[in-house]
DNA sequence: GAAGCGTGGTG
DNA sequence: TCACCAAGCTT
């Protein structure tokens, strides 16, 4: 097996072990596909299937979003995380609705110009919801890339070669174009895993560059450690939101302050949801999510 | 380009 | 146990 047979050999992997998702479904709506890839953005498949299920029977179309405040949008967030992208998505639901009559568009530029998605999304949407031939590349999609056909255990940083990288690999008709897309994604997520990689039921293990080169340590540049969550102001945000999600009231700063005992950094971390829109103080001492 | 942004599962 | 990881985007 040589490099040109990868993307072959991975397609017809994935058409016999793809996961049944529910926005793999015959007749599942661009809307859908566009919730789907917002909520996917960081927070795993299995924790966001029951929140896209409830979202789309609640707003089943874009105006059905943009017809409530961006707080209702929040509040169905729940506890996906980066709660910020459900703002943004209840904002892309009226730029849909203001500038494309309600309809998702298709096109990569007018998705780029929408609140809250980038390279990845735009084009997951073009290629997933409307066929469109364009290379689709995520985390799991440069995991092997790096690995099969360059030959490095990880990859670098994400870059805008990336794009180039996988439209070299990219099948010339459009479908098959599509799947290949999600089949890469797909190898990534469940075979060529970060952590440990499962070579042994892997496609193009007989191809694979970084096999061939004795799976060779990364010795790039390395990825930035994420700073610990406990105390961090991501937990003091995180605590805010969770209190004004479960209340259908203004929140007090007194309750607030409950929430935290370090007062410099929890006027730090509310000063910021205010700043993000996240928080809204209806007057002084009293937040809530945003209304209007 | 780097930093900041949640939450929960896992090896 | 705890560091790492998870279909990224904005500033």
């Amino acid at each position: 097996m040589n490099a040109t047979a990868i993307p072959p050999a991975i397609s017809a992997w994935f058409e016999q072990n793809a996961r049944d998702l529910p926005w793999r479904r015959e007749g599942f709506s661009a809307w859908g596909t566009l919730v789907s890839e917002f909520m996917l953005q960081q927070t795993p498949v299995t924790r966001v299937i029951p929140r896209l299920t409830e979202w789309l029977e609640r707003w089943p179309t874009p105006a059905d979003l943009a017809a409530v405040p961006p707080g209702e949008a929040v509040r169905a967030w729940a506890s996906l995380g980066y709660p910020r992208r459900a703002l943004w998505l209840h904002a892309a639901a009226v730029q849909i609705t203001e500038r494309h009559g309600g309809i998702v568009p298709e096109d990569v530029d007018e998705l780029l110009a929408l609140t809250g998605i980038g390279d990845y999304t735009a084009r997951a949407v073009a290629a997933f919801a409307y066929g469109h031939r364009h290379p689709v590349v995520d985390t799991n999609t440069r995991r092997v890339i790096a690995r099969a056909v360059t030959g490095q255990g990880e990859p670098g940083p994400p870059s805008r070669r990336d794009l180039d990288a996988m439209a070299a690999l990219l099948p010339d008709e459009p479908v098959a174009a599509a799947v290949f897309n999600a089949a890469i994604m797909e190898l990534g997520a469940i075979v060529c895993t970060s952590r440990s990689p499962r070579c042994d039921v892997c496609p193009v293990r007989e191809a694979c560059a970084w096999r061939a080169a004795g799976y060779p340590e990364y010795a790039g540049p390395k990825k930035a450690v994420q700073k610990k969550f406990e105390g961090s102001d991501r937990q003091v945000r995180g605590l805010i939101m969770a209190e004004l999600r479960a209340t259908h009231h203004p929140v007090t700063a007194a309750e607030i302050e409950g929430l935290w005992a370090d007062a410099v950094q929890r006027d730090r971390a509310l000063a910021g949801l205010v700043a993000d829109g996240l928080a809204v103080p209806v007057e002084p001492g009293l937040y809530a999510l945003s209304q209007g």
